[in-house]
DNA sequence: CCGTGGCTTTCACTTATTGAAACGTCCTTT
DNA sequence: AAAGGACGTTTCAATAAGTGAAAGCCACGG
């Protein structure tokens, strides 16, 4: 019975996710990425453009509307985790200079970054906020599928990406890892020893964000209207 | 013509804009605020909920899914605007000590701040990214919608928000202003004077956005997949 | 000039959505 | 303690609503 659910809206959702991912696409494309036949898509689109979730261009393609923008960074900013990992973040890239992730698990068996902070190095790891990420094959993946690592921490060289090793730690409220934390470094630049010392140190601030936190379920939550 | 659309798709959108916007929501809530009966309203939300849209708290209420954090911040990063801007915002912030923001018409006739700066005076005025603001009586919104204001800018004193002076300019890719480039003040801290000061910096910043920018239709399409 | 591919509209079919009603549960009220 | 009320959930028959094939248009390229 988990399986309720309205084709409709699912199939618009689908093609809402796919000119997200694409960041442009003509009303073909979507409705091959969507397996959809041009009708469907076509009205689908529009009544995503009618609610403000895509936007045509001028040249008549579909992009991410405004909708889309205003309430991601409104879900980002009732996310209290990704504030209460700022501090975190901010301290391991003082600590590192590497660039430093906080990411959870996606509903789709993937990960997302929620939040990052960039290394200081000229030569760091870029990624952005909203890229999703594989579980299978990396560091984090590892702290949010499997049981806690020995350490606290979990390294994986040349994973996923080349030539770059993660180092991440879960954040396990209650057992359950819910989000890791984790720092990604140019794989030449560090050595064993460097990858334990930087693997301490996102342990422990992944440890310590839970004793900071007050009850996950405190947020502000308006109950106007009759 | 214009009025095609899929009644349970806008429902479902509608569903998730009021979680968003609330935070956190009950089912019996959320139906209220869509005008949906109970029943409709949990099939829909179920859909929200698969597809990672919305997701339920421990305590069974319904949260912005991860899926919106993720599609909003893509959104955000392909927005040309958005990082055309982010130095503009940066300066006006170390000229004035003021937030500075970057504002766009939404579809439903408000506008939403798409980036922002914090002012560096300790009593400054703080919004977030995301917010909608209404386009009447705010000099965001004169701008946005009106002509091209006499000396590039418009200051809209104690306006929607009490104490506080916005000082906007329009950003006015071929005539038709696009966004709105602001400053927003304490009123008890600003003169006339200043106000026009500040204002020829916001125009000034606002003028020189466009000639940086290219073609605003310039972005990274994949374009992948069979 | 004709063919290909994309966008749009139309329309008959029927599938998939709908909401009232009923049930169990958990609080609050009396 | 019993009654009342609100909420979340499930069921089910009526039908409203979504679907996709087909055809028309337009623009582009050979």
């Amino acid at each position: 019975m988990a399986e309720s659910s309205t084709r409709t809206v699912e199939r618009a959702l689908v093609l809402l996710g796919a000119v997200c991912d694409a960041g442009s696409l003509s009303l073909a494309d979507a409705a091959r990425e969507a397996e959809l036949s041009a009708s469907t898509a076509l009205r689908l689109l529009r009544t995503l453009e009618g609610t403000g979730f895509v936007r045509r261009d001028p040249v008549g393609a579909y992009r991410p509307g405004l909708r889309v923008v205003q309430l991601g960074a409104q879900a980002l900013g009732h996310e209290s985790l990704v504030s209460l990992a700022e501090p975190a973040l901010e301290r391991l890239v003082r600590q590192t200079g590497e660039s430093a992730y906080l990411s959870v698990p996606s509903h789709d068996g993937e990960g997302v970054y929620l939040a990052m902070r960039e290394g200081t190095h000229s030569v760091r790891h870029a990624s952005w906020v909203g890229r999703s990420i594989p579980l299978e094959g990396t560091a984090v993946g590892a702290v949010l599928t499997g049981s806690p690592p020995a350490g606290g921490f979990v390294v994986v060289r040349d994973g996923i990406e080349a030539d770059v090793t993660a180092i991440a730690a879960p954040v396990s409220p209650g057992g359950r890892p819910a989000a890791a934390l984790s720092v990604v470094v140019p794989s030449y630049r560090i050595t064993d020893a460097g990858a334990r010392r930087i693997g301490a140190l996102v342990a422990q601030e992944a440890a310590a964000l839970l004793t900071r936190a007050g009850d996950p379920a405190v947020h502000t939550t308006r109950g106007e209207r009759a």
